[in-house]
DNA sequence: AATCGCTTATTGGTCAACCAATTTCTCTTT
DNA sequence: AAAGAGAAATTGGTTGACCAATAAGCGATT
């Protein structure tokens, strides 16, 4: 298949999903529908827009999921309580295809996982330890033997995150975490294990085990600094 | 509508969306399912899984909105080549009920909003200031007359995230900031409008005109001090 | 006049059939 | 035997009809 063809369409065409989204949107940021509103049946929206309930129905699903939304069966559908002109905005930010630059993401990377190194330090608990030294062996089991290790490496990360206490953190860092494997892969981005990286994830280990936060937060910036630096190198 | 109910119930029956995802899931972490591989044929599954094919889809869906699937018209739907056990691990995470607690949210909003500003002030043009300005008194004209501008002080925020030129960040606090409005309208977060509330919008206004990031830190953390105190006063 | 109960209409949920693009197979041709 | 064209099967996409739960309307009863 033809990749560069593929994306050039898949830019081009507006799927039909995303016109009944951006349809909808209008009815909200032009104040027909209100917060607390009750959408018209999907039959009538269907053929009001002219297309298929299907699409429609896609269209109210993916609202649904940013929280637009919110739809009650066999009753109808419901404009999420907030304001008007937030979600106007809100819409038009989240539905935009505007995929984060490469170090936007990593950028954003090191920044969560600064304060999920610290946040653990503060909080994590004698069973935690026992835990991360799990996830720590796994990864340099297989590491050591100069194996790539790239899901023991992001596992050890994310056991980090759960130390913090902090879901929301750890859940916008399994958002992002996709988006730069994705990005590993296009980029092909030199992934051999080097010494420096196992024994910064023992110093991660370290730091969380005795509690001294500041230095973790040093040694987690370090050890993203490498990829920062090619992420940078891109645009250059 | 008897409202404890209704949670009751949405908390016991498991939607046939989420048996499906539950049941590919274990097609995954069980190994019978490979990165890359190509998923059965929907008909298959749904003969498989005893359900009908619009069930399939809809759990094809949102597991593709995860990054788990990806599906190509006409020709089948496929497992992301990302780690398999990763994968096992990040599905088990994301589709766990876990809510963040208001705490978490805020927490990692300060977090967001703290780098937010002080990329804000390395990164803002010209234009950039002058488009802030307005946000500001958007928000400056409405709340000045005692009238809460929720919908313009998340906006100002977002300008905020915007000038930061991180798409990233502006994206994860798009994700969490709905999180944090149900949150307030649930507990019923205090939200007279205070002067001192005022002079901290303007204040950061002017850090970010002159380029001084970590003044602009300082206030943003002592702006969303209070919601902190509060979200903590809620745990004890 | 207000309320309870039944009937009817509306609504989102579900399903099975159909469509068009893709892939696979097979037969022809070189 | 290899390559190519074309038919047949497979696949995700789409549609319209049907289902069950809810809401609305209406009338009898108190």
């Amino acid at each position: 298949m033809n990749e560069v063809l593929q994306n050039f369409r898949e830019v081009l065409i507006e799927k039909p999903v995303d016109v009944i989204i951006r349809q909808i949107k209008e009815l909200l940021v032009s104040g027909q529908l209100k917060p607390g509103d009750k959408l018209p049946p999907e039959r009538k929206l269907s053929e009001q827009f002219g297309v298929g309930r299907t699409h429609v129905r896609d269209a109210i699903r993916k609202l649904e999921f940013y929280g637009i939304l919110k739809t009650r069966p066999q009753s109808g559908t419901f404009v999420a309580s907030i304001g008007i002109t937030a979600l106007g905005n809100l819409i038009a930010d989240v539905l935009k295809i505007d995929s984060p630059s490469f170090v936007s993401l990593v950028e954003t990377r090191v920044l969560l996982e600064t304060a999920s190194v610290t946040l653990a330090c503060e909080r994590r608990t004698h069973e935690d330890i026992i835990q991360l030294e799990l996830s720590l062996n796994n990864y340099l089991d297989k590491a050591g033997l100069g194996i790539k290790a790239v899901e023991e490496d992001l596992m050890f990360h994310l056991t980090i995150a759960d130390l913090s206490k902090n879901k929301a953190l750890k859940s916008l860092l399994l958002i992002i975490i996709p988006d730069i494997i994705a990005n590993y892969s296009i980029f092909k981005v030199c992934d051999t294990v080097t010494n420096k990286a196992l024994s910064e994830h023992k110093a991660l280990f370290d730091c969380i085990r005795e509690g001294d936060g500041e230095r973790g937060a040093r040694i987690m910036k370090e050890h993203l600094k490498g990829v920062m630096d090619f992420a940078q190198s891109l645009v250059q």
